[in-house]
DNA sequence: ATGTGTGCAAAGTGTTTGCATATCA
DNA sequence: TGATATGCAAACACTTTGCACACAT
């Protein structure tokens, strides 16, 4: 287990149990794979990665531990506008947005206070009381606008 | 022609003409109804409010009408976190954002220039070039949380 | 022993496409 | 007349589900 991702696992472990899962090679394996991606995964992609481990495991398998993981509030579904739908890990408490390149598709993430202070002024003024937000921010990368 | 739409029809006119389109009464009926509805709409409630017009238009014909004026620049597709796909208006120059109610679904729209500001120096940061942006805030509106 | 997980194939969704026919210019 | 549009049904891509079998506890 690497260090980096010790809250993911105890996270994991703990919402494994309460919800009686067993363990299994495919969830681990796929859940590892997801993990050392960095993840902004599609599905398919993941499909692939853990194809490339040489251990066969069904499409079908991939989309149940990604919907296991959205369950446990661990992974989080992203619509993109080039309709990519992206899985990508939720460290709860770390919000964060993200910025797109139009061109290459790289996804990069950030996280501003000032943006957040401006969107519960917004959402206030309009009667709303906000539970969370989403930022996307299109533009072109520095590496594709040389 | 209702004045408000004004700038639309004759938007849209540049571009029919441009691009060779011809005049049918499905697709005058089509955007009519969905200028007419103020617009969040998904394809299939779009199909259903024709429907009512008493004209059978094929579906397909819709999801036609809907990509030609989104080829025109005059309609977004919006993907939606509840997974609704809505198609809404675009007022070249006009960008705002939306708030939307995760009790009733309700769309509201609002536009902030600070927000805007910080989303310029966040993608400046990171090299980015911005080209466009979608802020999307989740929260339950006054009507739902009384 | 029981319940959970798996692979596969089939079914579901929402959207697009092929084709014959109709319509506009 | 010739290009564009339409309706329908079939094709599509992505995701979920039913089932029989396998495995974890």
């Amino acid at each position: 287990m690497i260090e980096e991702y010790k809250w993911f696992w105890e996270a994991f472990d703990q919402y494994a149990q309460k919800n009686h899962l067993k363990n299994t090679s495919q969830r681990k394996l796929i859940i590892d794979c997801f993990l050392d991606s960095k993840a902004h995964l599609e599905a398919d992609e993941l499909y692939n990665l853990v194809k490339t481990r040489g251990i066969n495991v069904g499409l079908a398998t991939i989309y149940r531990t990604l919907n296991t993981l959205k369950a446990a509030g661990l992974v989080q579904l992203r619509l993109l506008d080039d309709n990519r739908n992206v899985y990508e890990l939720v460290e709860p408490g770390f919000h964060h947005d993200h910025i797109i390149c139009t061109q290459c598709g790289r996804i990069d993430e950030f996280s501003s206070s000032e943006i957040k202070k401006y969107q519960l002024k917004v959402a206030g003024n309009l009667g709303y009381f906000v539970k969370y937000h989403k930022l996307e921010i299109y533009g072109v990368c520095p590496a594709c606008h040389k």
